[in-house]
DNA sequence: AACTAATTTGTACAGTCGTTCAATAAGCAG
DNA sequence: CTGCTTATTGAACGACTGTACAAATTAGTT
């Protein structure tokens, strides 16, 4: 079969143009997908659900994102001037330092995902990052490589000057400790339950407790490392630089 | 439409009597299912493709499974007996408490699933569980209520008993930041990647530093949270009992 | 007004999905 | 052997999937 010529879809001008007019049923797809696929999963998902979600009909779907990937990839392409906003702040609690530096570090990495999970606007998009993201699908392997690695990269060079002593593979481990914290944390529905009926899912009152949570389990996981030194934080300390040993192809 | 009746599948004698005979298609079928959902994602995966894998025909998955959901659910109730080795290691740990306590239910906690992990038999599953359970689909939910809600409820009366003065809610936060860390840490297949090739994902040298963090992390979540008088592991100190946790007993 | 481009819609295609069933083969007790 | 149960198989069903497209409508410009 000859992948026939696709017709416009791109089509920015009018809908920038007189936004807030008419309803925006470009966006009404895009909030419907985010919400469907952090809800049950990207596979588990049909075009007609969010066709029927966004209140349009099936067409219009394909006709403004393309292919169901595509619409998946646009979620986080939407939401890419917030991981600009993280790095700002990562980058502010850096120069404001001092002795509570780590602390500083910790709560740029929780904080805006909590002030996120808890708005109308971040809610779906923050259960869909926690959830759909640990496959190793191509459309996952995409998204995280090209939003998320320069995030969690500057996040380790961060930790990694703020913990002398300490290597960036150790460093590299705990940022994974406390990301799956984090992670877990948004997508957490079990919490009520768990704590016969004390918790609410995302209460305020856990955020101080997942801000200690990491930051004390980052110090003591390094503390108690074998102290290997490397104090630079130089991006080539590694033996092989990636391609080597992983499983999966670029 | 009538239900029809459904034709034998239940079929264990046969099968439990000339074991070890001739390759055991049944099981064939339920690992294939089990390694291809871990990796894939339950909707992911389709029937033909489990079958392909089990070099099985189609129509036998359906025999011996039923529904699809059916043979998701068969998977954790073949593993259900490690659950209750983990109720007796937490125990042994209890018993042998003494003034390292919470670092012996840290460690009967962590250890039982990486040495899960890291075995040909049971590599798949610890996948499985860090994944597929996060969603609130009725597959899901009933399996963690059925087989994993016991052993949170285990580890949280453990924890209790061995932080003084705290409640159960603080305790509950502390056991799922913990558990995020750890589920994450089974289905982490990016810190080879963020560490410049530095780490191995499942390697052992992180498992100490993973004790470390989550020993850590909660002592200090909960040893800063203000101290409401509740050293009594009583279960009605909330407000809403949760009309939902009736099923379970204690 | 006419004309072009963007949007919207109903409908259909080819393929795949989970599930079912009749038919056959194999195992085993009598 | 005969009877009975379990195991196995190929084929098919109807429902649903992602995707495509021509026609219809609307918006914007001349």
């Amino acid at each position: 079969m000859v992948t026939r010529s696709r017709p416009a879809r791109v089509a920015r001008s009018a809908v920038d143009l007189d936004a807030e007019q008419r309803p925006d049923r470009r966006q009404a797809i895009l909030l419907a997908a985010e919400k469907l696929f952090a809800q049950r999963g990207y596979h588990a998902v049909t075009i007609r659900q969010i066709a029927d979600e966004a209140s349009v009909p099936l067409a219009l779907v394909g006709y403004y994102y393309g292919q169901k990937h595509e619409l998946f990839e646009a979620i986080f392409e939407h939401w890419s001037p917030t991981i600009k906003e993280r790095l700002a702040g990562l980058q502010a609690a850096v120069d404001a330092g001092g002795r509570e530096l780590l602390r500083h570090i910790v709560q740029a990495f929780v904080h805006p995902v909590l002030r996120m999970r808890a708005s109308p606007e971040g809610e779906f998009y923050a259960l869909l990052v926690a959830r759909e993201l640990s496959y190793a699908s191509p459309e996952a392997d995409r998204v995280l490589r090209r939003h998320f690695d320069p995030l969690a990269h500057a996040f380790i060079d961060a930790l990694l000057a703020a913990l002398p002593q300490t290597t960036r593979g150790d460093v590299a481990w705990t940022y994974q400790f406390a990301l799956g914290a984090l992670l877990h944390h948004m997508s957490d529905a079990r919490v009520h339950r768990l704590s016969l009926g004390a918790n609410t899912p995302n209460d305020a009152s856990s955020h101080p407790m997942l801000v200690r949570f990491i930051e004390a389990g980052i110090r003591a996981a390094i503390a108690d490392a074998p102290a290997r030194a490397h104090p630079t934080p130089s991006p080539s300390p590694s033996p092989t630089p990636t391609p080597a040993t992983s499983r999966r192809p670029p």
